[in-house]
DNA sequence: GTGAAAGCGCTAACAT
DNA sequence: ATGTTAGCGCTTTCAC
């Protein structure tokens, strides 16, 4: 392995001079810069990151806490920070929580270890105390996911709003038996889904039906599930409004597959608008939520942080709105 | 922040000995492993990681390189590694190469820079050549990739017979004029599944028509675009072989939206079998890859090669089979 | 403009 | 069983 001081020695100048030149400094001779450079070169020389690291405190690297990287919503957030981190000289550690606690704390340590400089959830499972303890050794931000007493930054979609617009479509295309498939917290992004839908119903004078509330609902298997749920009540709701995509696309298929005809027969409203909702038929009416965009925002939140130690420790909160696609499943 | 030095001045050991107690070593009395174990706890110490990697030679982490995290075929194979790393302590680093030259090799540069210990390849744009210079870095190994002047251990799905069995199948259908969408390679993995095609063909006696082979085409868009083609011709193709379910997806919506039949009008048959396969309208056949399967070998295969850092080079040539499931879209 | 040297936090010889 | 110490590769004062 060749060293910076290997790179000093072919030279004949000191690795101080040889640091100046990787690190683009000023007061290099351009003569020996690239007398430097082309050491380098000739010895295939890099810097040992590890060696940088440990020097300069830093890592260069941010880490992005998702859920499942099989849901293309959290993929497209990544995107999107993705763009705006190789910009500013930054690499993801992209890591799978798979919605479990355990592996959520256990990602936080990558801050504690020093391993990555900043952490940012896109779904959050903890309650926040248990976070709390480590915002001390980094920015942490909420991306999509935002908790009352969290001490951070977070950049979250008009949630309340994305669902209230769902709902209240349903109701005016004339539905009124409506059921709700949700995640599994009552707090955040879930419980505004949660307050937006039952704030439409109501507006209209409508009752929600506890019986038609489906919590920790959520990819397609999920969707087949509640349809089939749905299928053995003797009192169906027409009309039902999703969490997700993939879980409505479930609902559709289920229903298609046990010879109901959407949205005549039950009417199925998506939430994300991926690539899925204009491939199934009939196309799918959901809430668009520009995934990217909350992407590229957190990632410029978070590199002002990096920049800016001081005030990482501020609640700030950022809304994207959030609109509603009119297609053929309502 | 608190180091070892914090914790041996705390307990009145040296660093030395807290260092055993970090790594599990032997040759430390119960008594003060005890004591040391509480130290860390009460000072919340936690051992920085580039100092380790420094001093130890090694990360801890592979790098994986992805074209496309939005493609769910990528992130399968990604679950199979992920399952195995973490048993063995190793974190991955998901890259994105976005199927760009460029950013392969920029990727590369993390098993120079000693931030990564070794590196997986799903998709390989560069030729071996390119990569040839990085294999003294580090293992590297391609999954479900391959090139044949490759010198590291291969791990690979049969696509040959793949592609074979399915477009056997399509001729056993009745299907003689048959169009193929590939990647856009003329090697490994995409060369070999038009091979198997075309063994498929002339087995039977047909002839391969040029003007239905489509390269380069990789998502649900270019299955739209290249049945957009096809409806344009006088002489149409009564069934397509695809490269992935995503493609099989865009061509049968695009299909059905012009009034064509799946797969009386044409026939569709995909290639991998994820959730989509069975969301769309007919249910598609397709060709199932053991994706999940593919990581994890692929990642057994890489620990022995962190472990054995003689046998890192040698060409080895794993094969995973393959098969076909049919539905109803051929 | 350039160099000498200290030190980031850790581990592993080697000594006791 | 425990401690002393050198050094992993790099950057950054502080001299000159």
């Amino acid at each position: 392995m060749t060293t910076i001081a290997d790179v000093a020695k072919y030279t004949g100048l000191s690795r101080a001079t040889v640091s100046r030149v990787i690190n683009n400094y000023p007061h290099v001779s351009e003569q020996k810069r690239e007398l430097v450079r082309q050491a380098m070169m000739e010895l295939g020389y890099y810097p040992n990151s590890a060696a940088q690291s440990l020097r300069n405190q830093k890592t260069g690297i941010v880490a992005v806490l998702v859920p499942r990287l099989t849901n293309p919503f959290f993929t497209s957030i990544i995107e999107g920070l993705e763009v705006i981190a190789e910009k500013n000289n930054l690499q993801l550690l992209i890591c799978q929580t798979k919605a479990s606690k355990q592996k959520e704390l256990s990602f936080l340590k990558l801050l504690k270890t020093k391993q990555v400089d900043g952490l940012i959830f896109t779904a959050i499972e903890n309650e926040w105390s248990k976070i709390e303890p480590y915002v001390d050794c980094g920015p942490i931000i909420l991306c999509n996911e935002y908790q009352d007493d969290a001490t951070v930054p977070m950049i979250k979609l008009d949630q309340y709003n994305g669902s209230y617009m769902g709902t209240k479509h349903l109701i005016e295309r004339g539905y009124k038996k409506i059921a709700f498939c949700g995640g599994g917290s009552e707090s955040g992004l879930s419980l505004d889904r949660k307050k937006g839908f039952l704030a439409a119903l109501s507006e209209a004078g409508i009752k929600g039906e506890d019986k038609w509330m489906f919590p920790f609902v959520y990819n397609i298997g999920d969707g087949k599930k509640v349809m089939k749920e749905i299928l053995a009540m003797d009192d169906r709701p027409t009309a039902v409004f999703t969490s997700s995509d993939e879980v409505a696309a479930g609902i559709i298929k289920e229903a298609k597959d046990n010879n109901l005809t959407v949205p005549e027969d039950i009417a199925v409203i998506g939430f994300d608008d991926q690539a899925i909702a204009q491939i199934i038929e009939p196309e799918m009416t959901t809430i668009y939520q520009p995934s990217e965009e909350i992407g590229r925002v957190t990632m410029e939140v978070m590199i002002e942080l990096l920049n800016n130690k001081a005030q990482s420790k501020m609640k700030m909160i950022y809304e994207l709105p959030i609109n509603l696609v009119i297609r053929k499943s309502t």
